[in-house]
RNA sequence: GGGUAGAUGCCCGAGUGGUUAAAGGGGGCAGACUGUAAAUCUGCUAGCAUUGCUUACGUUGGUUCGAAUCCAUCUCUACCCA
């Protein structure tokens, strides 16, 4: 078991309940927040969990949402553990799960694990952020512990999950190691003494299986603040890479930028809640207060030059409609080659510039028919007409895509 | 094991022998308007080709001048009975 590392010299700023507004803010659940508030009274810096699943390499601003509640916690004063799951993550979260996860290998998952610390300290303090693997003491337990932990829970408690009960139901299997899950989960709070945890709506119950175990293990007991899901570009559905409706952290400044400004005004709202932690103000113009969270999330991902970089760059293309002096993808004449058509030049931009296959009926129809393809601002509605572009020329495709040709 | 209903384009869903590349809705895309917001309007939404061709209505085969529509076969799904 951990010691505790020694209590800082603890120079809160605010007091507990001012701390508890801010903390409750965004969340889906807290359980309770009673509890939350006698924790923060006690005046020391609060243990708080956040466990993460290696999983998956690449990571979206849905996932940061509860990464962005332990940074809150974490400016606050408070000590933000965050946990690999490296060893967890090769058996696979059963949560929302019909069907048993596939194994991960140990090396897949020491790669993702590398990658999402990278991505976490984007928001995290790295200096003041405390990284545990669970592998080290799970890799260490014995068969005897292991009993002896599985004692401590009964099968009935973990078929109140829902995902197992759905399985059941349904005549899906369920292999037992999955039970065994929300155990480990529930320890890993136990050898952290963790004071929260936090973690998305479909963490409840693995939260509370932490709780339970404390409990036995005479710890005081974690408070669980579960996070909602962040819909997507769309408002409607959870961001999700198969809905296609994310935001990368990796995606490039221009494009982040882009679509946070796509997005619609109630769905601001969410995004300023849960991914900067902070309300809009409401008399403030929506469109400048959308356009400080993109810069803000833009900053936070690609550096402080890179949001006001790409507001500029949004304003000149879109505000001011001037494509010539925007920053644009650009394609070397050089490796066109000798004979284009509208048809076939649009084509070919879409394809090399965004790596879009586009049809030549959806081209000819959306794209050029209507005037939505331009050369220097003029429209090429002939889709057979020859074009030969020189360098310095703009393409445009449509609102959202254009090129620049270059030597 | 027995019975019933069903399987249609990205999704839902109409269509029961010919004018059906297949109604309608959703979603998506493009344009107009705008704040790359919302709402609204217009158009497109199988592929290739300058009014034609090819591929498509679970599978395979058959009937017919002609089938998503009829017959047989197989596969799968839902519900009911044992």
């Amino acid at each position: 078991m951990p010691d505790i590392p020694g209590i800082l010299a603890g120079s809160f700023t605010m007091s507990p309940e001012q701390q508890l507004a801010q903390l409750v803010a965004g969340t889906a659940k807290v359980l309770s927040e009673k509890e939350l508030l006698e924790k923060l009274k006690l005046g020391r810096p609060l243990r708080i969990k956040l466990g993460v699943d290696p999983t998956a390499p690449d990571i979206h601003l849905g996932h940061t949402v509860a990464l962005e509640k332990l940074g809150q916690f974490q400016r606050l004063g408070h000590q933000a553990v965050l946990l690999i799951g490296d060893f967890t993550a090769t058996i696979g979260d059963p949560s929302g799960r019909s069907a048993t996860r596939p194994p991960l290998s140990r090396d897949e998952v020491l790669v993702n694990a590398a990658t999402y610390t990278d991505q976490a300290f984007k928001i995290l303090d790295k200096s003041k952020t405390e990284i545990v693997y669970n592998g080290d003491w799970f890799r260490k337990m014995s068969y005897e512990e292991i009993l002896r932990l599985n004692s401590r829970v009964t099968l009935q408690q973990m078929l109140q999950r829902e995902d197992f009960r759905m399985r059941i139901d349904a005549g899906k299997e369920i292999r037992l190691h999955e039970l065994q899950y929300p155990v480990m989960q529930g320890w890993d709070s136990v050898e952290i003494r963790a004071d929260v945890e936090i973690g998305g709506t479909d963490q409840l119950f693995n939260i509370l299986v932490g709780r339970d175990l404390q409990k036995e293990e005479g710890q005081p007991q974690q408070v669980v603040m579960v996070m909602p899901l962040l819909e997507g570009l769309d408002g409607v559905r959870k961001m999700s890479k198969s809905y296609g409706n994310y935001i990368g952290v990796n995606d490039a400044p221009q494009e982040m930028f882009g679509k946070l400004m796509s997005i619609s005004d109630e769905l601001m709202d969410r995004y300023y809640l849960l991914l900067l932690g902070e309300t809009r103000d409401a008399n403030a113009h929506p469109m400048d207060s959308k356009k400080s969270l993109a810069e803000k999330v833009t900053n936070r991902y690609h550096g402080a030059e890179a949001g006001p970089a790409a507001r500029a760059d949004w304003e000149t293309r879109f505000s001011k409609k001037d494509l010539a002096s925007a920053e644009l993808p650009e394609i070397s004449v050089a490796t066109l080659g000798d004979e284009y058509t509208v048809l076939s030049l649009s084509a070919f931009a879409f394809r090399s510039a965004f790596g879009i296959e586009k049809s030549n009926g959806e081209l000819r129809k959306q794209f050029i028919s209507t005037g939505s393809v331009q050369l220097n601002g003029e429209k090429l509605t002939d889709p057979t007409a020859s074009v030969r572009p020189s360098p310095g020329d703009v393409l445009k495709l449509s609102k959202k895509h254009a090129v620049r040709f270059v030597a």
